[in-house]
DNA sequence: CAGGATCCCTAAGGATACTG
DNA sequence: CAGTATCCTTAGGGATCCTG
């Protein structure tokens, strides 16, 4: 049905050329599940480890090897803070790399609402006006770009 | 640095009320770094076996259990064909959904682009104008919604 | 609260070889 | 070309228990 999707071409050249795919290297970051799910969580304001544990369904061992690898690779900040007369807590935050990650969460989001789960299920709106929010793919021209034409080329 | 994103919310009382959370479910399908690539390679134009094996880096086993797994989820469509005096060719498709899925490339691709690749490297453009292409979030009122004025809810 | 340590176990996936 | 079959290794991740 949707026809073809940009002309057929061979990748590893383009990879060759450039030393590293853009997805690949992102994939090697958070390609796993539970990876995803802490960066879920961290989108939706989560900073304390057992809540990350907990809302993300898995052991404190998990959670704990993923948020270290997150810190490591710059999406997530660490810090140890202190209310005072409280005793020391830890708290993740994302950093801007994080932030910048938010559309992946938010692509995923929409296809998995609109292919995968229940209807009249949970929706992202903008704050300021409450209105729906999707994820748009558009050009720097401000076209909105049809899926269909979509070219990857080296920029250089 | 970037305050927070959203205010805390407990997403378990949101998941229990809807059921499954759209991001898990999706997860579940494309989660792992070879489903992935798969994806990847469907979305530059790749339509035959031996391609995606070769191009995502993969042994055909791999290939073959992934390609099954995403034509039984619909991403992808399997026919096999026959051009005259040639022998029969299988061939694999994005179907609709596989289109829709699109946009999560496109964003893993500009975040990896961005924070993890060499500059300089790969980048999409609009095929119809040239420009450049990226992933926005805009709310159906047409603001362009800045990460941080985002806001999860229940649409019903 | 925020983990570290240990154990175990299963699934993902590479390598190689073979087939219609 | 489009796979299947077999073997094997590793990493992901659950469960449990312990600690500052």
């Amino acid at each position: 049905m949707p026809a073809q999707l940009m002309p057929p071409l061979d990748n590893r050249a383009l990879w060759a050329a450039t030393g590293s795919c853009p997805i690949e290297a992102t994939m090697e970051i958070v390609g796993s599940r539970a990876a995803m799910l802490i960066m879920r969580e961290a989108s939706y304001g989560t900073t304390r480890f057992d809540d990350f544990a907990e809302r993300a369904g898995m052991a404190p061992a998990t959670a704990s090897a993923h948020l270290a690898e997150l810190v490591a690779a710059g999406l997530l900040s660490r810090e140890s803070y202190q209310e005072p007369g409280a005793r020391r807590r830890a708290e993740y935050r994302l950093t801007e790399s994080g932030v910048a990650f938010v559309p992946v969460i938010l692509a995923l989001f929409q296809w998995g609402a609109k292919y995968r789960a229940v209807p009249d299920g949970l929706t992202v709106a903008h704050a300021a006006c409450g209105a729906d929010v999707r994820v748009e793919t558009r050009c720097t021209r401000g076209h909105e770009v049809p899926l269909d034409e979509l070219a990857i080329r080296l920029s250089r």
